[in-house]
DNA sequence: TCATTTGGTTTTAATTTGCAACCAATATAT
DNA sequence: ATATATTGGTTGCAAATTAAAACCAAATGA
């Protein structure tokens, strides 16, 4: 895995796990049902080895299970936890920027739609408790409990 | 870069070219104001010709626009485009899943807060257009107008 | 004129990747 | 019982990528 990063900051800290792409691709098979190494490894083109050691940093870090599932032969499934299926809202807002900005209207791969309506799902976006979008302009970030030094000078920094 | 995935999928399109996790950080300081090589350099720690690269890609993808600001010595600033502002929900995602389940409660180096509440900001999260959340089970993925005969069948099996 | 700053490029060494081969455990077929 | 196939890996190696450091060019300031 590449270099780790030594920040204090959520964004690196969610980097530090999913330090590449194919992981990633790894939690898009898991949310899309696959359970298995060798099913995971064909739907994605990862490597064995590279795939052997991505799950098992997924699996340390509490985001899928490995179950025995061996009543014939050498058999595992990976399943997302809990704390991996509260990933669902990245991977939603990754899918719809793919769709939107990789591969454009009238060309989206792989709609998302309501179940219940057939419609198109709205674009993931933040909003007050009861329901008004909320611009850029309107969040503000500010250094939290665990801020270190250099987090709390960073963020002065960019207030100016 | 990494290799390509070539597989016709909004996730993997995306991880084209966000190939690795320096990129984040280079989007991240753009959201924080960076503007400047060095400046982002400082903040991100990334090595200079990596991050050199990795700002071409970005301005070749329409994500960053680089400005000439060089009244006095070679002055660049990068900027985010419309484009790239669009990859907002994606970095607020990311963010509270990191002060959430790397960091944890209470231990939050960046809090996102309402601005004109002071406020937590509530979870990014699906919802109808009148608000109502949604599961994930009441969102459906299909093949859409330019899925692969690959794409198709894969979301076929993924249904069963 | 000389040093400094910005925004890089070049060079080199270390790390990581992709690929192929190999392997162990179990099941199935002969 | 023996041979063969499948799953889920591990090992070894060549090739690609990265990180770090040195270097460089253009402009400004002292």
């Amino acid at each position: 895995m590449a270099k780790r990063h030594t920040h204090t900051c959520p964004i690196a800290g969610v980097l530090n796990i999913f330090g590449d792409n194919w992981t990633w691709l790894v939690i898009r098979e898991a949310f899309y049902g696959a359970t298995r190494f060798s099913e995971i490894q064909r739907n994605t083109g990862i490597a064995k080895n590279v795939l052997s050691a991505r799950l098992d940093v997924l699996v340390n870090e509490g985001i899928l299970v490995r179950e025995d599932v061996g009543e014939n032969g050498t058999r595992y499934a990976y399943r997302l936890t809990a704390k991996g299926e509260s990933l669902h809202p990245v991977l939603l807002a990754l899918h719809q920027w793919g769709n939107e900005h990789v591969y454009g209207p009238d060309n989206e791969p792989v709609l998302l739609l309501e179940r219940a309506t057939g419609k198109p799902l709205q674009a993931l976006a933040p909003t007050t408790r009861d329901g008004r979008r909320l611009t850029r302009a309107d969040i503000e970030t500010r250094p939290g409990p665990g801020a270190s030094k250099a987090t709390v000078r960073r963020l002065a920094e960019a207030g100016e």
